[in-house]
DNA sequence: TATTGGCACAAGACACAAATGAGTGCTAAA
DNA sequence: TTTAGCACTCATTTGTGTCTTGTGCCAATA
């Protein structure tokens, strides 16, 4: 247990290193207001909090820098919210309003507009429907050879391929195929479509050419692939090469091919409320000094999604988090009638 | 005028540039089995070469790197094409012939095989066809309140908006107006179709609630404005970090945001066959040390795209430049009846 | 007993100098 | 025309001393 003392020193150090980015020292500790204390008792309980865990040195006579589970004190206990993020409201407000009636768009300025605030990288997942379904399966003649195929659940995922028609194919003949297809498939999940689709290829009632039905299938296949992924939305990745702690290739190396794979996706698992995770909390992809600060909004019973901020562990939590709440619960708001 | 030993000590000198990324003295050519001169004379015709501004030093006695026009003489004369890379040609044409009937995905796949076979950030843009016109304006309801809206081009491109009916609403009559639109703007081009759009929306014939019609509205245009940027695919982005002279933040950075905000497009412009860009060729993105090395390929006669490398300028093109040339062709060839 | 001033010590940061070495340009001779 | 030799240049490395920041500990103090 912390003595209220050891809390303030903690905080205010805490608070100096989101601004500088230096080791802080007892003599800085000093000029803090709330700190009429000589240097020697803060370095008195500057060791105190070392020996707990929530400071680390850099060598031996360095200043103290926040350990990650100083950070975790930080966040839980000690952080005062930011009463200036409110001016940021209406320009959310608008940003939401504008599109009012795209969703997709709607939650990418979201996410745009979440980065642009706070200068860090922001990325958004979902919606995501409890129960993903196919809603419509088409075809739309392009050319004699060629045609664009639709899949469309009732998310309103599209996922699309142009292909080409091999020859002695006849075009109608596909046509019948995919509407044959899109009343077997319509509204049936994506398993229960991937088994259909299977058991139709066995009986081998689809009349066409068997190369081309294979190919065709493993498009659906794909496909299907495809929307079990999230819909991911991500905004000012170059925003961390900014911040000095990260400015070496291999860990900005390290950090855009984990966006590229979208390996956060993984990161950010079902939760309710806000979660901060450390570098060492992000069980698949340890990153040092990188902080996610995720919470969930829900569109509706069945949709919901995660909006998320990535940045050093130094960030200015007091700001990011009410931003961060506010934009979650307006996207909900948005479309709760 | 080059002389023959001066090609050589070019040719010998970029060929170790390549390797190595140090600057190359007069001893080291010494070494390389052709050169069976001393190192004054090396050094005589090196003298000469810098002063023909094909090579450059670093520092008043450094060895000698090569120039932009030390590079684009090596381009053009000096290189040899490596015979090894052919082992490569049938793992092309295997990924090729995979993605047969799927157009979008075996560029796709291209690319990243490019990139994975080079080691470099490949990309790839089309294909485009020469007029884009709409071919169809489609529309599928998901639940009460919300639709997918569809729009696919006649070259296959498809934008799509989930969109949230407003109360007071009628569905039916929104299918009515999207089924006006689908007549009106079918086998429109793009310019035809903003130009009827406006026009309708002037007379006021789509008997939608006006607010509704407005945003209904933008979004078509931004899915206009949508299907002119082209259809970029890139692979290996981060592969650029791994090349020593990139290894800075600053660059990295500068190269990221340049793919992010697909600035290359504009630097591939229309061009007949291969073209080595080097870093002060890229009028719109000066980026040095940067070579871009493309070529079109050519699915028909109204369809064609290029596919292209970007790397640092000391790329072994003798390597580089087949494999780019078989996979062009090869894209061209899958198409063509 | 909690707090404080004082002091020795540790270690990075910085500036400067000397030594090293790779590579050059120039010149005179072959 | 080519080459060997030599003086010179400059980045890089290594070493040294000084400065600064900040610590840990201890004895004195309120």
């Amino acid at each position: 247990m912390l003595s209220s003392r050891q809390k303030l020193i903690l905080k205010a150090i805490i608070d100096e290193y989101i601004n500088t980015a230096q080791p802080v020292g007892s003599k800085y500790l000093t000029q803090v207001p709330y700190l009429t204390f000589s240097s020697a008792t803060l370095r008195y309980d500057m060791a105190e909090l070392e020996s707990l865990g929530y400071l680390e040195k850099t060598h031996t006579s360095s200043g103290r820098i926040p350990s990650e589970l100083g950070y975790k004190y930080y966040v839980d206990h000690l952080i005062t919210r930011d009463a200036d993020v409110q001016i940021s409201f209406p320009v959310i407000d608008d940003v939401l309003k504008q599109n009012q009636i795209k969703r997709e768009q709607a939650i990418e300025e979201a996410v745009k507009l979440l980065s642009d605030l706070t200068n860090y990288t922001a990325l958004a997942v979902g919606p995501t429907h409890e129960q993903l379904t196919i809603k419509k399966v088409d075809f739309i003649p392009l050319t004699d050879e060629t045609a664009t195929l639709l899949i469309v659940t009732n998310q309103g995922h599209v996922e699309h391929q142009t292909i080409t028609i091999p020859d002695g194919l006849n075009m109608n003949d596909l046509k019948e195929t995919i509407k044959t297809l899109d009343e077997l498939l319509s509204n049936k999940t994506l398993e229960d479509a991937s088994i259909i689709l299977k058991e139709s290829l066995m009986k081998n009632d689809l009349k066409t050419f068997m190369d081309f039905q294979q190919q065709l299938m493993a498009s659906f296949i794909q496909a299907f692939s495809k929307f079990s992924e999230e819909n991911v939305y991500l905004s000012g990745m170059t925003r961390m090469f900014d911040q000095p702690e990260f400015d070496n290739g291999g860990y900005i190396k390290k950090f855009v091919e984990m966006l590229d794979r979208r390996d956060l996706v993984k990161m950010i698992g079902q939760q309710d409320g806000l979660q901060v995770r450390f570098g060492s909390d992000m069980k698949l992809i340890p990153m040092e000094n990188c902080t996610m600060i995720s919470i969930p909004y829900q569109i509706n019973q069945q949709e919901h999604g995660t909006i998320a901020i990535i940045g050093p562990n130094r960030m200015p939590y007091g700001k990011v988090i009410p931003l961060l709440e506010y934009i979650a619960l307006n996207i909900g708001k948005l479309y709760k009638k």
